[in-house]
DNA sequence: TCCCCTAGCACTTTTGAACCGA
DNA sequence: ATCGGTTCAAAAGTGCTAGGGG
Protein backbone atom coordinates (compact mmCIF):
# COMPACT_ATOMS: atom_id res chain seq x y z
CA UNK A 1 0.00 0.00 0.00
CA UNK A 2 1.18 2.91 -0.91
CA UNK A 3 1.17 6.05 1.45
CA UNK A 4 -0.36 9.39 1.02
CA UNK A 5 3.23 10.83 0.88
CA UNK A 6 3.83 8.26 -2.37
CA UNK A 7 0.65 9.41 -3.29
CA UNK A 8 1.17 12.97 -3.54
CA UNK A 9 4.93 12.62 -5.57
CA UNK A 10 2.89 11.37 -8.18
CA UNK A 11 0.38 14.19 -8.02
CA UNK A 12 2.57 16.41 -8.53
CA UNK A 13 3.07 19.53 -10.48
CA UNK A 14 2.27 19.27 -14.62
CA UNK A 15 6.19 20.16 -14.98
CA UNK A 16 7.15 17.31 -12.80
CA UNK A 17 4.23 15.20 -13.29
CA UNK A 18 5.40 14.22 -16.56
CA UNK A 19 6.18 10.85 -16.63
CA UNK A 20 9.06 9.51 -18.03
CA UNK A 21 8.83 5.31 -17.16
CA UNK A 22 7.17 2.87 -16.58
CA UNK A 23 6.48 4.15 -13.11
CA UNK A 24 5.20 7.45 -13.58
CA UNK A 25 1.64 6.26 -13.97
CA UNK A 26 2.31 4.20 -10.41
CA UNK A 27 -0.29 6.94 -8.70
CA UNK A 28 -1.00 5.52 -5.11
CA UNK A 29 -3.67 3.63 -4.13
CA UNK A 30 -6.78 5.31 -5.11
CA UNK A 31 -9.64 3.15 -5.43
CA UNK A 32 -12.90 3.19 -7.21
CA UNK A 33 -15.62 0.91 -6.94
CA UNK A 34 -19.10 0.76 -8.32
CA UNK A 35 -21.79 0.99 -6.39
CA UNK A 36 -24.99 -1.17 -7.03
CA UNK A 37 -22.24 -4.05 -8.71
CA UNK A 38 -24.91 -6.64 -9.15
CA UNK A 39 -27.64 -4.54 -10.83
CA UNK A 40 -25.18 -3.93 -12.76
CA UNK A 41 -24.35 -7.13 -13.29
CA UNK A 42 -27.47 -8.38 -13.55
CA UNK A 43 -28.23 -6.28 -16.88
CA UNK A 44 -24.82 -6.78 -18.19
CA UNK A 45 -25.53 -10.56 -17.83
CA UNK A 46 -28.13 -9.92 -20.33
CA UNK A 47 -26.77 -7.09 -22.28
CA UNK A 48 -27.46 -3.78 -21.05
CA UNK A 49 -29.00 -1.02 -23.02
CA UNK A 50 -29.55 2.23 -22.29
CA UNK A 51 -32.16 4.48 -24.28
CA UNK A 52 -31.07 7.49 -25.64
CA UNK A 53 -33.14 10.20 -26.74
CA UNK A 54 -32.95 13.72 -28.60
CA UNK A 55 -33.65 15.55 -25.39
CA UNK A 56 -31.75 13.57 -23.83
CA UNK A 57 -32.02 10.09 -21.20
CA UNK A 58 -30.68 9.32 -17.86
CA UNK A 59 -28.74 5.97 -17.64
CA UNK A 60 -30.22 3.17 -15.55
CA UNK A 61 -28.51 2.16 -13.73
CA UNK A 62 -27.12 5.27 -13.14
CA UNK A 63 -23.24 5.66 -12.71
CA UNK A 64 -22.36 5.71 -9.29
CA UNK A 65 -19.10 4.95 -7.35
CA UNK A 66 -16.96 5.36 -4.57
CA UNK A 67 -13.35 6.38 -3.87
CA UNK A 68 -11.06 5.73 -1.76
CA UNK A 69 -7.32 6.46 -1.07
CA UNK A 70 -7.86 10.28 -2.57
CA UNK A 71 -5.70 13.34 -0.72
CA UNK A 72 -8.16 14.63 1.71
CA UNK A 73 -6.93 18.36 1.42
CA UNK A 74 -6.12 18.04 -2.63
CA UNK A 75 -8.76 19.03 -4.91
CA UNK A 76 -9.97 16.71 -8.00
CA UNK A 77 -12.09 16.32 -10.84
CA UNK A 78 -14.29 13.72 -11.78
CA UNK A 79 -15.52 13.32 -14.96
CA UNK A 80 -17.02 10.50 -16.98
CA UNK A 81 -17.15 9.59 -20.87
CA UNK A 82 -18.02 6.86 -23.07
CA UNK A 83 -15.92 5.24 -25.73
CA UNK A 84 -16.96 2.43 -28.24
CA UNK A 85 -16.76 -0.81 -27.32
CA UNK A 86 -15.32 -1.53 -30.87
CA UNK A 87 -16.19 -0.39 -34.24
CA UNK A 88 -19.57 -2.29 -35.44
CA UNK A 89 -22.98 -1.45 -35.15
CA UNK A 90 -25.51 -3.81 -34.27
CA UNK A 91 -29.15 -4.78 -34.88
CA UNK A 92 -31.00 -7.24 -32.50
CA UNK A 93 -31.72 -10.47 -34.63
CA UNK A 94 -34.05 -12.90 -32.87
CA UNK A 95 -33.28 -12.49 -29.39
CA UNK A 96 -29.38 -11.87 -29.72
CA UNK A 97 -27.34 -9.13 -31.17
CA UNK A 98 -25.48 -9.25 -34.51
CA UNK A 99 -23.39 -7.23 -36.12
CA UNK A 100 -24.67 -5.45 -38.74
CA UNK A 101 -22.01 -3.28 -39.96
CA UNK A 102 -19.26 -0.76 -39.51
CA UNK A 103 -19.46 1.74 -36.52
CA UNK A 104 -21.07 5.19 -37.68
CA UNK A 105 -18.48 7.36 -37.28
CA UNK A 106 -18.15 8.75 -33.96
CA UNK A 107 -20.31 11.80 -32.83
CA UNK A 108 -18.50 14.75 -31.00
CA UNK A 109 -16.69 13.02 -27.79
CA UNK A 110 -18.06 14.78 -24.81
CA UNK A 111 -17.36 14.31 -21.29
CA UNK A 112 -19.47 14.54 -18.46
CA UNK A 113 -17.98 17.22 -15.60
CA UNK A 114 -19.43 15.88 -11.99
CA UNK A 115 -21.03 19.22 -11.04
CA UNK A 116 -18.97 18.75 -7.75
CA UNK A 117 -16.22 19.25 -9.55
CA UNK A 118 -13.21 20.39 -8.47
CA UNK A 119 -13.89 19.24 -4.65
CA UNK A 120 -11.02 17.90 -2.31
CA UNK A 121 -10.61 14.21 -1.70
CA UNK A 122 -12.20 14.27 1.57
CA UNK A 123 -15.45 15.02 -0.43
CA UNK A 124 -15.06 12.53 -2.78
CA UNK A 125 -14.89 9.74 0.11
CA UNK A 126 -16.95 10.71 2.14
CA UNK A 127 -19.68 9.29 0.39
CA UNK A 128 -20.76 8.01 -3.26
CA UNK A 129 -19.81 9.52 -5.83
CA UNK A 130 -23.26 9.67 -8.12
CA UNK A 131 -23.47 10.71 -11.97
CA UNK A 132 -26.72 10.38 -12.17
CA UNK A 133 -27.87 13.42 -14.28
CA UNK A 134 -25.30 12.37 -16.81
CA UNK A 135 -27.82 12.22 -20.24
CA UNK A 136 -27.28 10.36 -23.41
CA UNK A 137 -28.19 11.83 -26.19
CA UNK A 138 -28.29 11.09 -30.17
CA UNK A 139 -28.99 14.75 -30.90
CA UNK A 140 -25.39 15.06 -32.54
CA UNK A 141 -26.28 19.00 -32.63
CA UNK A 142 -27.29 18.47 -28.41
CA UNK A 143 -26.57 22.11 -27.11
CA UNK A 144 -27.21 20.84 -23.89
CA UNK A 145 -23.82 19.22 -23.39
CA UNK A 146 -25.23 15.41 -23.25
CA UNK A 147 -23.19 13.02 -24.32
CA UNK A 148 -23.47 12.04 -27.89
CA UNK A 149 -23.86 8.47 -28.79
CA UNK A 150 -25.04 6.82 -31.60
CA UNK A 151 -27.83 4.32 -31.61
CA UNK A 152 -27.07 0.26 -32.21
CA UNK A 153 -23.27 1.12 -30.71
CA UNK A 154 -21.50 -0.42 -28.07
CA UNK A 155 -20.19 1.73 -25.29
CA UNK A 156 -17.89 1.88 -22.41
CA UNK A 157 -18.30 4.16 -19.48
CA UNK A 158 -15.05 5.81 -18.23
CA UNK A 159 -14.56 7.23 -15.01
CA UNK A 160 -11.58 9.73 -15.28
CA UNK A 161 -10.10 11.20 -11.65
CA UNK A 162 -7.72 14.68 -12.08
CA UNK A 163 -6.05 16.20 -9.02
CA UNK A 164 -6.48 19.36 -9.81
CA UNK A 165 -7.22 22.73 -8.04
CA UNK A 166 -8.97 24.25 -10.80
CA UNK A 167 -10.18 23.15 -14.31
CA UNK A 168 -7.85 24.87 -16.04
CA UNK A 169 -4.77 22.97 -14.38
CA UNK A 170 -6.69 19.42 -15.58
CA UNK A 171 -4.44 20.20 -18.88
CA UNK A 172 -1.67 19.37 -16.68
CA UNK A 173 -2.83 17.07 -14.30
CA UNK A 174 -2.02 13.42 -14.16
CA UNK A 175 -5.27 11.65 -14.27
CA UNK A 176 -6.53 7.95 -13.62
CA UNK A 177 -9.11 6.13 -15.59
CA UNK A 178 -11.27 3.66 -14.53
CA UNK A 179 -13.91 1.19 -16.29
CA UNK A 180 -16.00 -1.47 -14.98
CA UNK A 181 -16.93 -3.56 -17.85
CA UNK A 182 -20.27 -4.60 -16.22
CA UNK A 183 -21.32 -0.84 -17.37
CA UNK A 184 -20.60 -1.34 -20.62
CA UNK A 185 -24.00 -1.25 -22.87
CA UNK A 186 -25.47 -0.95 -25.81
CA UNK A 187 -27.48 2.14 -26.92
CA UNK A 188 -30.85 2.25 -28.10
CA UNK A 189 -33.36 4.17 -29.10
CA UNK A 190 -35.99 1.65 -27.86
CA UNK A 191 -35.35 -1.63 -25.66
CA UNK A 192 -34.67 -4.54 -28.06
CA UNK A 193 -34.48 -7.18 -25.09
CA UNK A 194 -37.74 -7.61 -23.44
CA UNK A 195 -35.57 -8.63 -20.71
CA UNK A 196 -33.44 -5.36 -20.01
CA UNK A 197 -37.15 -3.60 -20.31
CA UNK A 198 -38.47 -6.00 -17.85
CA UNK A 199 -35.32 -5.35 -15.51
CA UNK A 200 -35.55 -1.96 -16.08
CA UNK A 201 -39.03 -1.74 -14.70
CA UNK A 202 -38.48 -3.78 -11.88
CA UNK A 203 -35.69 -1.63 -10.90
CA UNK A 204 -36.43 2.20 -11.90
CA UNK A 205 -38.74 3.66 -9.98
CA UNK A 206 -39.70 5.85 -12.50
CA UNK A 207 -41.15 2.95 -14.31
CA UNK A 208 -43.30 1.36 -11.13
CA UNK A 209 -46.40 2.24 -13.84
CA UNK A 210 -45.49 -0.54 -15.70
CA UNK A 211 -44.36 -3.03 -13.32
CA UNK A 212 -47.04 -6.01 -12.87
CA UNK A 213 -48.49 -5.48 -9.02
CA UNK A 214 -48.99 -1.63 -10.24
CA UNK A 215 -52.54 -0.18 -10.07
CA UNK A 216 -51.97 0.51 -13.75
CA UNK A 217 -53.98 -0.65 -16.73
CA UNK A 218 -51.13 -0.04 -18.91
CA UNK A 219 -50.13 -3.24 -21.38
CA UNK A 220 -46.87 -4.00 -22.08
CA UNK A 221 -46.78 -6.04 -25.51
CA UNK A 222 -43.30 -7.26 -24.44
CA UNK A 223 -44.15 -8.11 -21.10
CA UNK A 224 -43.16 -11.73 -19.78
CA UNK A 225 -45.22 -13.40 -18.14
CA UNK A 226 -45.02 -12.71 -14.85
CA UNK A 227 -43.86 -13.51 -11.37
CA UNK A 228 -45.65 -11.45 -8.98
CA UNK A 229 -43.06 -11.96 -6.49
CA UNK A 230 -41.90 -8.46 -7.20
CA UNK A 231 -41.07 -7.58 -4.22
CA UNK A 232 -38.53 -10.36 -4.03
CA UNK A 233 -37.59 -9.29 -7.11
CA UNK A 234 -33.76 -8.37 -6.20
CA UNK A 235 -33.39 -12.05 -6.10
CA UNK A 236 -35.94 -13.36 -8.79
CA UNK A 237 -33.68 -11.67 -11.32
CA UNK A 238 -30.95 -13.32 -10.80
CA UNK A 239 -32.94 -16.77 -10.45
CA UNK A 240 -33.65 -18.41 -13.31
CA UNK A 241 -37.45 -18.84 -13.27
CA UNK A 242 -37.75 -14.97 -14.00
CA UNK A 243 -36.20 -15.72 -17.52
CA UNK A 244 -37.92 -19.19 -18.11
CA UNK A 245 -40.37 -18.03 -20.19
CA UNK A 246 -38.67 -15.96 -22.01
CA UNK A 247 -37.77 -16.54 -25.81
CA UNK A 248 -34.13 -15.93 -25.42
CA UNK A 249 -34.18 -18.44 -22.27
CA UNK A 250 -32.42 -20.05 -25.18
CA UNK A 251 -29.31 -18.28 -25.21
CA UNK A 252 -29.06 -17.62 -21.62
CA UNK A 253 -28.63 -21.46 -21.47
CA UNK A 254 -25.85 -20.84 -23.86
CA UNK A 255 -24.29 -19.14 -21.26
CA UNK A 256 -22.30 -21.80 -19.25
CA UNK A 257 -21.10 -21.01 -15.75
CA UNK A 258 -24.35 -18.30 -16.02
CA UNK A 259 -26.75 -20.41 -13.35
CA UNK A 260 -23.34 -21.19 -11.48
CA UNK A 261 -22.80 -17.28 -11.57
CA UNK A 262 -26.27 -16.32 -10.67
CA UNK A 263 -26.84 -17.98 -7.66
CA UNK A 264 -23.33 -16.97 -6.44
CA UNK A 265 -24.80 -13.57 -6.73
CA UNK A 266 -27.91 -13.95 -4.51
CA UNK A 267 -25.36 -15.76 -2.40
CA UNK A 268 -22.76 -13.00 -1.78
CA UNK A 269 -25.25 -10.83 -1.05
CA UNK A 270 -24.49 -11.53 2.71
CA UNK A 271 -20.62 -11.91 2.03
CA UNK A 272 -20.64 -9.08 -0.11
CA UNK A 273 -17.86 -7.12 2.16
CA UNK A 274 -16.12 -10.19 2.66
CA UNK A 275 -16.03 -10.86 -1.04
CA UNK A 276 -14.86 -7.98 -2.07
CA UNK A 277 -11.81 -7.79 -0.76
CA UNK A 278 -11.19 -11.37 -3.07
CA UNK A 279 -11.53 -10.05 -5.86
CA UNK A 280 -9.08 -7.60 -7.38
CA UNK A 281 -8.68 -7.69 -11.19
CA UNK A 282 -5.27 -6.55 -10.71
CA UNK A 283 -4.21 -9.72 -8.24
CA UNK A 284 -1.53 -12.23 -9.83
CA UNK A 285 -3.67 -13.04 -12.09
CA UNK A 286 -4.13 -9.88 -13.59
CA UNK A 287 -0.46 -9.38 -13.24
CA UNK A 288 0.62 -12.60 -15.86
CA UNK A 289 -2.01 -11.69 -18.20
CA UNK A 290 -4.24 -14.36 -19.59
CA UNK A 291 -6.09 -16.23 -16.73
CA UNK A 292 -8.61 -18.58 -16.95
CA UNK A 293 -12.01 -17.26 -16.03
CA UNK A 294 -13.84 -20.53 -15.48
CA UNK A 295 -13.09 -21.06 -12.18
CA UNK A 296 -13.29 -17.75 -10.76
CA UNK A 297 -15.92 -16.19 -10.20
CA UNK A 298 -17.35 -13.32 -12.82
CA UNK A 299 -16.35 -10.30 -10.97
CA UNK A 300 -15.96 -8.47 -7.91
CA UNK A 301 -19.26 -7.01 -6.58
CA UNK A 302 -16.95 -4.33 -5.40
CA UNK A 303 -13.53 -3.60 -6.60
CA UNK A 304 -10.25 -1.88 -5.73
CA UNK A 305 -9.07 -0.31 -7.83
CA UNK A 306 -4.92 0.50 -8.09
CA UNK A 307 -3.39 2.63 -10.32
CA UNK A 308 -3.35 2.88 -13.93
CA UNK A 309 -6.47 2.16 -15.91
CA UNK A 310 -8.64 -0.26 -14.22
CA UNK A 311 -10.53 -2.61 -15.96
CA UNK A 312 -12.91 -5.35 -14.65
CA UNK A 313 -13.16 -8.93 -15.05
CA UNK A 314 -16.07 -8.91 -16.55
CA UNK A 315 -18.60 -12.10 -16.56
CA UNK A 316 -18.52 -13.38 -20.08
CA UNK A 317 -22.51 -13.94 -19.88
CA UNK A 318 -23.31 -10.93 -22.64
CA UNK A 319 -21.03 -12.76 -25.37
CA UNK A 320 -23.59 -15.26 -26.24
CA UNK A 321 -26.18 -12.48 -26.97
CA UNK A 322 -23.87 -11.29 -29.64
CA UNK A 323 -23.34 -13.01 -32.98
CA UNK A 324 -20.72 -12.25 -34.67
CA UNK A 325 -21.27 -11.66 -38.71
CA UNK A 326 -18.10 -10.09 -39.41
CA UNK A 327 -15.43 -12.37 -40.51
CA UNK A 328 -14.60 -14.73 -38.03
CA UNK A 329 -17.26 -14.73 -36.53
CA UNK A 330 -17.84 -16.95 -32.93
CA UNK A 331 -20.68 -18.73 -32.88
CA UNK A 332 -22.50 -18.28 -29.69
CA UNK A 333 -21.18 -21.87 -28.72
CA UNK A 334 -17.29 -21.02 -29.34
CA UNK A 335 -18.19 -17.85 -27.44
CA UNK A 336 -19.16 -20.11 -25.03
CA UNK A 337 -16.14 -22.03 -25.05
CA UNK A 338 -13.95 -18.69 -25.65
CA UNK A 339 -15.44 -17.65 -22.54
CA UNK A 340 -14.85 -20.45 -20.28
CA UNK A 341 -11.68 -21.18 -21.64
CA UNK A 342 -10.09 -17.89 -20.59
CA UNK A 343 -10.65 -15.60 -23.47
CA UNK A 344 -14.03 -14.30 -22.31
CA UNK A 345 -12.73 -10.73 -20.88
CA UNK A 346 -9.16 -9.71 -21.48
CA UNK A 347 -10.04 -8.42 -25.05
CA UNK A 348 -12.07 -6.39 -22.56
CA UNK A 349 -9.36 -5.34 -20.66
CA UNK A 350 -6.69 -4.46 -23.40
CA UNK A 351 -9.84 -3.01 -25.60
CA UNK A 352 -9.40 0.12 -24.15
CA UNK A 353 -5.60 0.92 -23.46
CA UNK A 354 -5.92 3.78 -21.37
CA UNK A 355 -2.97 5.36 -22.63
CA UNK A 356 -2.60 7.76 -21.01
CA UNK A 357 -2.62 5.67 -17.47
CA UNK A 358 -1.43 2.05 -18.45
CA UNK A 359 1.76 1.41 -17.49
CA UNK A 360 4.27 1.23 -19.47
CA UNK A 361 4.95 -2.35 -19.27
CA UNK A 362 1.29 -3.49 -19.32
CA UNK A 363 0.73 -1.12 -22.25
CA UNK A 364 3.57 -2.89 -24.17
CA UNK A 365 2.70 -5.97 -23.21
CA UNK A 366 1.09 -8.70 -26.25
CA UNK A 367 -2.03 -7.60 -26.19
CA UNK A 368 -4.88 -10.63 -25.87
CA UNK A 369 -7.29 -8.66 -28.02
CA UNK A 370 -7.15 -11.15 -30.56
CA UNK A 371 -7.79 -14.06 -28.46
CA UNK A 372 -10.98 -12.65 -26.23
CA UNK A 373 -14.47 -11.96 -27.32
CA UNK A 374 -15.54 -8.85 -26.12
CA UNK A 375 -17.66 -8.97 -23.72
CA UNK A 376 -20.34 -6.40 -25.10
CA UNK A 377 -19.72 -7.33 -28.31
CA UNK A 378 -17.94 -9.27 -30.82
CA UNK A 379 -14.51 -9.32 -30.80
CA UNK A 380 -13.73 -7.39 -33.57
CA UNK A 381 -10.87 -9.17 -36.10
CA UNK A 382 -7.11 -7.93 -34.72
CA UNK A 383 -7.32 -5.91 -38.12
CA UNK A 384 -10.49 -3.98 -36.95
CA UNK A 385 -9.81 -2.67 -33.56
CA UNK A 386 -10.80 0.69 -32.38
CA UNK A 387 -7.40 2.13 -32.63
CA UNK A 388 -8.03 4.30 -29.28
CA UNK A 389 -4.46 4.48 -28.89
CA UNK A 390 -4.19 6.36 -31.68
CA UNK A 391 -5.91 9.23 -30.01
CA UNK A 392 -3.79 10.48 -28.28
CA UNK A 393 -1.50 10.34 -30.96
CA UNK A 394 -3.23 12.42 -32.48
CA UNK A 395 -4.13 14.81 -29.85
CA UNK A 396 -0.66 15.22 -28.91
CA UNK A 397 0.38 15.56 -32.45
CA UNK A 398 -1.17 18.36 -32.17
CA UNK A 399 -4.77 18.71 -34.46
CA UNK A 400 -6.44 21.52 -32.26
CA UNK A 401 -9.66 22.44 -33.25
CA UNK A 402 -9.68 18.91 -34.66
CA UNK A 403 -11.99 17.24 -32.03
CA UNK A 404 -14.41 18.19 -30.35
CA UNK A 405 -14.78 17.04 -26.53
CA UNK A 406 -16.73 19.18 -24.47
CA UNK A 407 -16.94 19.11 -20.89
CA UNK A 408 -20.81 18.97 -19.56
CA UNK A 409 -21.94 20.82 -16.34
CA UNK A 410 -24.81 19.99 -15.39
CA UNK A 411 -24.96 23.22 -13.35
CA UNK A 412 -24.29 25.71 -16.38
CA UNK A 413 -24.18 22.74 -19.05
CA UNK A 414 -21.08 23.89 -21.09
CA UNK A 415 -21.39 27.72 -20.17
CA UNK A 416 -19.26 27.07 -16.62
CA UNK A 417 -16.88 25.79 -18.18
CA UNK A 418 -17.06 27.68 -21.59
CA UNK A 419 -14.05 29.42 -20.81
CA UNK A 420 -11.69 26.62 -21.13
CA UNK A 421 -14.10 23.76 -22.89
CA UNK A 422 -13.16 26.29 -26.20
CA UNK A 423 -10.55 28.15 -24.68
CA UNK A 424 -7.30 29.92 -26.69
CA UNK A 425 -5.01 27.26 -27.74
CA UNK A 426 -2.10 29.66 -27.67
CA UNK A 427 -3.18 30.36 -23.79
CA UNK A 428 -3.39 26.50 -23.42
CA UNK A 429 -1.09 24.84 -25.21
CA UNK A 430 -1.35 21.44 -25.89
CA UNK A 431 0.12 19.61 -22.90
CA UNK A 432 3.70 17.03 -22.76
CA UNK A 433 3.60 15.84 -19.89
CA UNK A 434 1.83 12.35 -21.48
CA UNK A 435 4.78 10.29 -21.59
CA UNK A 436 6.08 9.67 -25.00
CA UNK A 437 5.66 5.93 -24.83
CA UNK A 438 1.71 6.83 -25.16
CA UNK A 439 2.55 7.82 -28.51
CA UNK A 440 4.62 4.91 -29.20
CA UNK A 441 3.08 2.38 -31.82
CA UNK A 442 4.11 -0.06 -28.53
CA UNK A 443 0.69 0.04 -27.90
CA UNK A 444 -0.60 -0.67 -30.96
CA UNK A 445 0.49 -3.88 -31.37
CA UNK A 446 0.28 -3.71 -34.68
CA UNK A 447 -3.68 -2.68 -34.86
CA UNK A 448 -5.48 -1.64 -37.73
CA UNK A 449 -8.61 0.19 -37.52
CA UNK A 450 -10.19 0.78 -41.41
CA UNK A 451 -11.25 4.10 -40.01
CA UNK A 452 -8.79 5.22 -37.50
CA UNK A 453 -9.61 9.32 -37.93
CA UNK A 454 -13.33 8.18 -36.77
CA UNK A 455 -12.15 6.15 -34.05
CA UNK A 456 -9.12 8.33 -32.82
CA UNK A 457 -11.62 11.23 -31.20
CA UNK A 458 -12.06 9.07 -27.92
CA UNK A 459 -9.11 10.93 -25.73
CA UNK A 460 -9.50 10.73 -22.34
CA UNK A 461 -9.45 14.48 -22.82
CA UNK A 462 -9.51 16.19 -26.01
CA UNK A 463 -6.77 18.56 -24.59
CA UNK A 464 -6.32 20.39 -28.24
CA UNK A 465 -9.99 21.59 -27.68
CA UNK A 466 -9.42 23.02 -24.16
C1' DT B 1 -41.25 -4.84 -46.15
C1' DC B 2 -38.16 -4.14 -42.58
C1' DC B 3 -35.71 -1.58 -39.36
C1' DC B 4 -35.02 2.29 -36.74
C1' DC B 5 -36.52 6.59 -34.85
C1' DT B 6 -39.81 9.95 -32.96
C1' DA B 7 -43.67 11.98 -30.56
C1' DG B 8 -47.34 11.59 -27.57
C1' DC B 9 -49.30 9.20 -23.85
C1' DA B 10 -50.06 7.56 -19.03
C1' DC B 11 -47.76 6.75 -15.12
C1' DT B 12 -44.28 7.58 -11.60
C1' DT B 13 -40.88 10.11 -8.59
C1' DT B 14 -38.68 14.33 -7.50
C1' DT B 15 -38.54 19.02 -6.40
C1' DG B 16 -39.66 23.20 -4.45
C1' DA B 17 -42.92 26.58 -3.08
C1' DA B 18 -46.70 27.50 0.00
C1' DC B 19 -48.81 26.80 4.15
C1' DC B 20 -49.33 25.83 9.02
C1' DG B 21 -48.21 25.30 13.84
C1' DA B 22 -44.95 25.33 17.63
C1' DA C 1 -39.43 36.03 13.28
C1' DT C 2 -37.67 31.48 12.88
C1' DC C 3 -37.79 26.68 12.32
C1' DG C 4 -39.60 22.24 11.11
C1' DG C 5 -43.11 19.45 9.14
C1' DT C 6 -46.82 18.73 5.77
C1' DT C 7 -49.24 19.40 1.47
C1' DC C 8 -49.64 20.06 -3.26
C1' DA C 9 -48.68 21.21 -7.94
C1' DA C 10 -45.25 21.43 -11.46
C1' DA C 11 -41.35 19.40 -13.44
C1' DA C 12 -38.85 15.63 -14.74
C1' DG C 13 -38.10 10.77 -15.68
C1' DT C 14 -40.03 6.25 -17.18
C1' DG C 15 -41.63 2.57 -20.81
C1' DC C 16 -45.35 1.80 -24.30
C1' DT C 17 -47.04 2.33 -28.74
C1' DA C 18 -48.51 4.06 -33.14
C1' DG C 19 -46.85 6.06 -36.99
C1' DG C 20 -43.35 7.89 -40.12
C1' DG C 21 -39.15 7.74 -42.87
C1' DG C 22 -35.27 5.68 -45.11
Amino acid sequence: MQSIRDMKSNFSTPSSSIPGGPDAYRQGNIRMTLENPELWKSFHEIGTEMIITKPGRRMFPHCKINLSGLIPCSKYILLVDMIPVDGFRYKWNKEKWEVTGKAEPQPPCRTYLHPDSPAPGSHWMKQSVSFLKLKLTNNTLDQHGHIILHSMHCYQPRFHIVQAEDMYSVRWSVFQTFTFSETSFTSVTAYQNTKITKLKIDHNPFAKGFRDEGTNTKKRANRIPASTEKKAKEIDYLSKDSYEDSPSSLHMSSYEGYEGERAELTERKEEEVVEEEHYSPWGPEREHGLHDQTDTPPGPDVRDMYNAEQLVPAPASYQPYRFHKYGRSPSPSSNLSSSNGGSGRASFESRVPDVATVPEHEASKPSVHEIRPSPCGPQPLAGHHPDYTGVLNMTQAGKPGVLSHHIYSPYGTEQTLGQWSSPSHAQYPPPHHLPTDYSTPAVHHGYHHGNVAEWSQYPLFSYSCW
